[in-house]
DNA sequence: CGGACTATTGAGAGCTTTCAAGTTGAGTGG
DNA sequence: CCACTCAACTTGAAAGCTCTCAATAGTCCG
């Protein structure tokens, strides 16, 4: 079996530390993830790490009285899998079809020196969260969370939003409906276009950001 | 960056105590700071690791329109400063009379394998306070940070609040008049009582971690 | 062309914010 | 010890947002 390989996408953190760093330390596995499957569940057994060829995955999970929401989105280059310690307290899932290497960290005496940077990039994953999460208003929210991921995409103005709305909505703490309002917002006051439900082309940065006020 | 370690449950953990994790890699001085003076500010340049001997800090950020936010609060045993750029993205501010230690982290080739431990601590640190803040209503919010505290405060239902409103507030993402009317609430409802402003007695734990539901 | 899923849009209810008083409490000087 | 002063806290009312529920449109498959 053979699949393509989205080398698009790829490009976006290929200059990063992560693939170099986990050369020395892992034993290595390809998996390709169809669209919402599983890559591990709440609740289950943890060990490894995982590091994202291609694609995008959600990172979340379920609270006690059923609500889901979503910590995190890993695209090409990120590292996922230590928000847990002997049991997943979160799920992962393949938002798209994704490319995911599962990494056993090895005995060697430098794994520590190599994942430090890693854990680092994740440290700043969490933060950005933080600031999105503390904005107020919903559009301050999703300004950041445009402009981050704008970020994460060479800055690129045509943005990719592999995920659907209700996603959105989890990791932005809003419901979907005013993910979608607050976006038709945005396109009537032309700060952003829409070419098509999952990408959105930034036109008017400087009010974009004005919003996000990080 | 700047986050916090949550060495206060370390100590049930005899193998891996973080004074003797510290102690390996660190000059120590240390310093007392009076209420609300500051550790250190955003924009200094950085280069120490903290940590509170006694007291209570806040470590916050102001934004470029000039609201502030505050990403955490550090008690005895809890670490903090530990900056991934050359300058302090956030800034840190003793709530109370606080004791605090600068540590220089050493040039010894173990030092990764002890800072590993301690990023691990702060990824769970970041986690809850993502819980805290992914809460939609506030009455949610306020229930869950005082959970958190009562946690690190040993378990005890009368929990210490050396911050005033408005740094909760900051914390919470919410208005500090807010704070105070989600917490009458409570009161009246027969949640807590308030022996004085500056702590709160838990009366009814059923009832505030149902309105957690993290 | 259905059928199922996702996204958009609308209307009323419920919460939170902002602005603006009061009230309490800690610290200071008489 | 008491009154004064300033800061923090509480409370109220109106305005603005967001949520929920519900209906409509759009999209991807088979």
């Amino acid at each position: 079996m053979t699949f393509q390989v989205d080398t698009h996408r790829m490009g976006v953190n290929i200059a990063s530390p992560a693939g170099a760093s986990l050369a020395g330390l892992t034993h290595v596995a390809l998996s390709v993830y169809q669209a919402n499957s599983e890559v591990y569940g709440q609740g289950e057994p943890a060990g490894s790490l995982y590091i994202v060829e291609f694609g995008c995955v959600r990172v979340g999970r379920f609270t006690s009285d059923g609500r889901r929401y979503v910590v995190g989105f890993c695209f090409a280059g990120d590292v996922f899998g230590w928000e847990s310690d002997v049991v997943h307290d979160f799920f992962a899932e393949a938002v798209e079809i994704s490319g995911i290497r599962a990494v056993r960290p090895g005995r060697a005496n430098d794994a520590p020196a190599k994942l430090l940077p890693l854990m680092l990039k994740s440290l700043r994953r969490f933060e950005q969260h933080l600031i999105v999460l503390r904005g107020t208003r919903v559009d301050e929210r999703l300004a950041a969370f445009l402009c981050q991921l704008s970020e994460r995409q060479d800055g690129e103005s045509l943005v990719q939003l592999p995920m659907p709305r209700s996603d959105i909505g989890d990791y932005l703490g809003v419901s979907l409906e005013t993910v979608s309002r607050i976006l038709r917002r945005f396109k009537d006051r032309g700060i952003i276009r829409t070419p098509d439900t999952h990408s959105v082309e930034i036109l008017d940065w400087q009010r974009l950001q004005n919003l996000c006020s990080a």
